[in-house]
DNA sequence: CATAGCATGTAAACAGTTACATGATTAT
DNA sequence: ATAATCATGTAACTGTTTACATGCTATG
């Protein structure tokens, strides 16, 4: 077994994107602008697609009959309205049944934290408060969001899956608020002097 | 100010290889391949390079004398020891000083779990499964690392940078374990007649 | 005697972002 | 006026992985 398996992470299938649009069309009929956005306001902690990728995919998917369009005109610009066919439907239903996977994670603060010895203490402390900050910031929105979608849950207005996700992203947020608080302790009680230079 | 941009998520700078590997080379003098294992026993979690980025990227820093060669003949085979000079190591205090940046995450089992809503709740809930036992696995595996280096830290042999990458995994892998068994009760106890199709 | 590890490296393919083009509309 | 939002799309670039080539050594 190859040595970077340790934590299964490899990406022998290829793009997702076709799986991510098909999946926002499963939601509500949509323009390309509107899945984007959408995207932005929901599934970025997790997953994003940027124009590059989501415009071309558009197009295939509705040369291969996985979406119809409708195009409007709204006064002078046109609009794009994408819906999910059948066959779409069953294409994002196959891949939900298949296997996930993970991806490479790639956190630039940890691996200059990690490195942290080369640079006095204080460079690392301010990293790590600069994350914080966005963490408690990241964690009121989040939280907002869990709120509205629990009673939208229990009401059986919304569908529990949403939910979870946003619990995700809340959980892993108050996780890092708490190490970053911990980090902070920690490397002013143990960081030596560090390995200078010149 | 761009859509996306709300998690401040952008990768305006270029690839950030060379300073991983000088950051390895900054413990000590190592080849290619030990880099690899190296990465691969501690970083993997946040930080992963592969051989076509590696070899190509420790030419180039031999070429600008961020590190040194040696030869060595092992038995009949080659192997390059590579050691980081003086101004490759002001190279990676640079970097370390400089802000760091936030990649895009790539989560496909959040992604499947998002549109869980058009499968059977078993199928959700056996993607969370298989994540849980991974993630159990994981933390085992993290709180050995985390105990021995905790001791060595104590005792003022290691630096307490490494401990602190190490107590990011463990945090992260505990807060999945327990977003995993309350994803499966929620789902147990909200989760309404998917969509069916055909 | 086959598999895994040690060890270096390359080429092709792919995924993905960025920056730009275009232009209307709405808000400040 | 200016900026932001709405709206679609493309081209060039870059980053990254994968798969392969090569061949020795140690282990079961």
């Amino acid at each position: 077994m190859c040595l970077l398996d340790i934590y299964g992470v490899f990406m022998t299938n290829g793009s997702k994107t076709q799986y991510a649009v098909l999946g926002a069309l499963s939601i509500q009929p949509m323009s390309g602008y509107e899945i984007k956005k959408m995207m932005a306001e929901s599934t970025n902690y997790f997953w994003t697609e940027s124009n590059g990728q989501l415009y071309p995919t558009l197009a295939k998917l509705a040369k291969s009959k996985f979406v119809t369009v409708e195009k409007q005109m709204v006064g002078e610009k046109l609009k794009k309205i994408y819906t999910i066919t059948a066959a779409g439907l069953e294409k994002l239903q196959d891949w939900l049944t298949q296997d996930f996977q993970y991806y490479p994670v790639r956190k630039e603060l940890l691996l200059k934290i990690f490195y942290g010895q080369n640079v006095a203490p204080a460079v690392s402390i301010q990293h790590i408060q600069k994350h914080l900050r966005k963490c408690q910031d990241l964690l009121k929105m989040y939280k907002d969001i869990e709120n509205k979608l629990t009673s939208s849950v229990e009401q059986g207005e919304t569908s529990v899956y949403f939910l979870l996700t946003v619990k995700a992203g809340v959980g892993t947020v108050k996780t890092e608020i708490a190490w970053c608080k911990e980090s902070i302790d920690l490397i002013k009680k143990y960081a030596k002097p560090h390995r200078k230079n010149k």
